[in-house]
DNA sequence: GCCGTTTTCGGCCCGACTGTTTTCAGTCG
């Protein structure tokens, strides 16, 4: 049993129990806490149990404790069994509806006898919600309201789509003479890898008055392509975007702006500590300010920017990407953060296809394309032979496709450098789809499953570590194949992929694709820390997809990376030298 | 359920908006 099950399973106890009628929401923030505490461990929660190390961790107390130690040892946890069965499913299932919490979820199910989706519907219908006490008209249509987006739009967003709404409305609120500043904020900012809704913090000059606040709110929820109002207020108000995504803009004095800022972005787990924090520095931190001592004589810590604001906590400043309670606030004490990697420390892309494969482009192209974006080295990596829908390259294409390469090379000389890659399939059974006397002949190799997603989890990992063993290649692309919102990765033990890559040398990439963003940004900094070089690919298929480069970097920020952890940041000649270095090795 | 250099009991991050209320509960972030 590995930590992240337990963390799951911790996870699956708060979420019950805060379902119980008299469920404390501090005992279910207990199991929270606990949850994250268990993920964020570093050594083998086994060995912890093993050696009753478990005891001096905070946040796990003697119950908790008792629980793990019980799942971990006898594979089950006989209190989430019985909360289990205590739950009716649909009471989780209700969960995911906008503006359903545990209480009136529990007096629905309790009170009117729901036992699926369509109940509740006819529920509503008949009016019946409506006539329970505490409810009414307006909350019956909610809830028609949140089952009808739950059925069309149910899930998130992925990054990309986020981000162009989200800027698209932050420029137009730029426009407005009432607003000062104004940012996105929230997991948009955080630059995670897919989004459930987006938020805006702006600001007004700090004399504005209500009429000021209204226009912009007027402006705001009056923008083309709103879809619904959700609530409208002098400092918040929510909408829904035609794309069915939420957009959320709260609207703070000028002076408050970087407090807001801050507390918008979240995430709440970074928050909670940050103010556990404050407390024990005799301040307060909200989303208005951060105050030094107690009411009534709250005195405002002035900060005009976030910079301050840490500053003021006694930390160095924290990159929003890594706000996400992984050891920052840790890290920012002991002035420890890295500086994270920008897009302008590329100096050149290695996962590229061309029209030799299923790429859109020609290598020509592409390459004027690498130019213009100022890079140094691009590489191809067409597909190889056995994949049939991809059109891969048989041998015999290949060697027609090199001498093209070192023609475009002659005419590029001395603007770009055409490395000859290859992403070549990792077959069924951890073999490669060239002979080796093929592979040796590469610039470098990027091997990828493409087949065979349902092996089990120990076949998987088997497979992909005889690739990794393989002395011809230098990458693995997207290691867990997973298509954001659409499918996981193929179950496979990363962890153990980690280790034998960086046993052997290999780079594992940040395929930069908006629907892969694979490696996780969770598991890059782990990566980092053992040591391996991390490309940022943009498995481009066409001139265009070179862009995607800008979300493969936020996921290596997101991932601790420094521009020295990144493969791609160096100089042609560095590159080249760690390229034959890794085949110097075999 | 966890925690403690003011506390082993009584706190636990904090505020906006909505709707059903007539002073506040529920939900959300």
């Amino acid at each position: 049993m590995d930590k992240n099950q337990v963390a799951q399973a911790l996870e699956e106890v708060a979420t019950l129990l805060q379902l119980k009628k008299d469920a404390s929401p501090f005992e279910v923030r207990a199991y929270e806490n606990a949850a994250r505490t268990i993920s964020a461990l570093d050594d083998d929660i086994e060995r912890l149990v093993k050696e009753g190390r478990l005891k001096g961790i905070p946040g796990l107390g003697p119950t908790i404790t008792r629980r793990i130690e019980e799942l971990v040892t006898t594979g089950r946890l006989s209190f989430l069994e019985e909360l289990r069965a205590a739950t009716p499913s649909i009471k989780l299932e209700l969960l995911r509806i906008q503006g359903l919490g545990p209480r009136r979820i529990n007096a629905i199910v309790d009170q009117l006898h729901i036992a699926s989706l369509e109940d509740l519907e006819r529920a509503c219908k008949e009016d019946r919600v409506a006539a329970l006490p505490g409810f009414g008209k307006k909350t019956q249509e909610k809830i028609l309201q949140g089952l009808a987006f739950l059925a069309e739009h149910g899930h998130r967003y992925l990054y990309p789509v986020a981000e162009a709404e989200g800027l698209r409305m932050r420029d137009a609120l730029a426009s407005l003479p009432e607003i000062v500043r104004v940012q996105v904020a929230g997991s948009l900012r955080r630059r995670r890898e897919t989004v459930k809704d987006i938020d805006i913090v702006a600001s007004v000059a700090d004399n504005a008055d209500s009429a000021t606040r209204q226009r912009v709110m007027n402006f705001f929820t009056g923008q083309p392509g709103v879809r619904q109002i959700i609530s409208k207020g002098e400092t918040r108000s929510s909408i829904i975007l035609a794309s069915g995504i939420q957009m959320d803009l709260r609207l703070v004095t000028d002076r408050q702006f970087p407090y807001a800022l801050h507390h918008f972005t979240g995430a709440k787990e970074h928050h909670i500590p940050l103010r556990r924090r404050a407390l024990s520095m005799n301040m307060t931190i909200n989303e208005y300010g951060l105050f030094r001592g107690k009411e009534p004589d709250l005195e405002l810590v002035p900060c005009k920017d976030e910079v301050e604001f840490y500053a003021a906590l006694g930390l160095a400043y924290i990159e929003p990407e890594l706000r996400e309670d992984m050891g920052e606030i840790e890290a920012a004490e002991r002035g420890e953060l890295p500086t994270l990697v920008e897009e302008r420390d590329l100096r050149g892309v290695l996962h590229v296809h061309s029209t030799w494969s299923d790429g859109k482009n020609t290598i020509r192209e592409l390459a004027e394309a690498c130019c213009e974006r100022g890079l140094s080295y691009l590489g191809i990596t067409d597909h190889s032979q056995s994949v049939g829908y991809a059109n891969g390259l048989s041998v015999e294409n290949l060697q027609r496709q090199w001498e093209e390469i070192d023609r475009l090379n002659a005419e590029f000389a001395g603007r770009l450098v055409i490395l000859k890659g290859t992403e070549c399939d990792i077959l069924k059974d951890g073999s490669l789809d060239y002979p080796d006397e093929v592979l040796a002949r590469f610039d470098f190799v990027i091997a990828s499953i493409h087949s065979h997603f349902t092996l089990s989890p120990q076949e998987q990992t088997e497979r992909m570590l005889r690739a990794i063993a393989n002395p011809y290649v230098t990458i693995i692309g997207h290691p867990t194949g997973r298509l954001l919102l659409e499918r996981p990765g193929y179950t496979l033990d990363i962890e153990a992929v980690i280790e034998a890559a960086a046993r052997h040398g290999v780079f594992i990439e940040i395929n930069a694709s908006p629907q892969r963003l694979d490696l996780d940004w969770r598991y890059v900094r782990k990566a980092r820390d053992r040591g391996i070089l991390i490309p940022i690919d943009p498995d481009a298929h066409s001139i265009a997809g070179l862009a995607d480069m800008h979300y493969g970097v936020g996921i290596a920020r997101k991932g601790w990376l420094a521009a020295a952890d990144v493969l791609n940041t160096r100089p042609l000649e560095e590159l080249v030298a760690l390229l034959q270095r890794r085949k110097a090795s075999r």
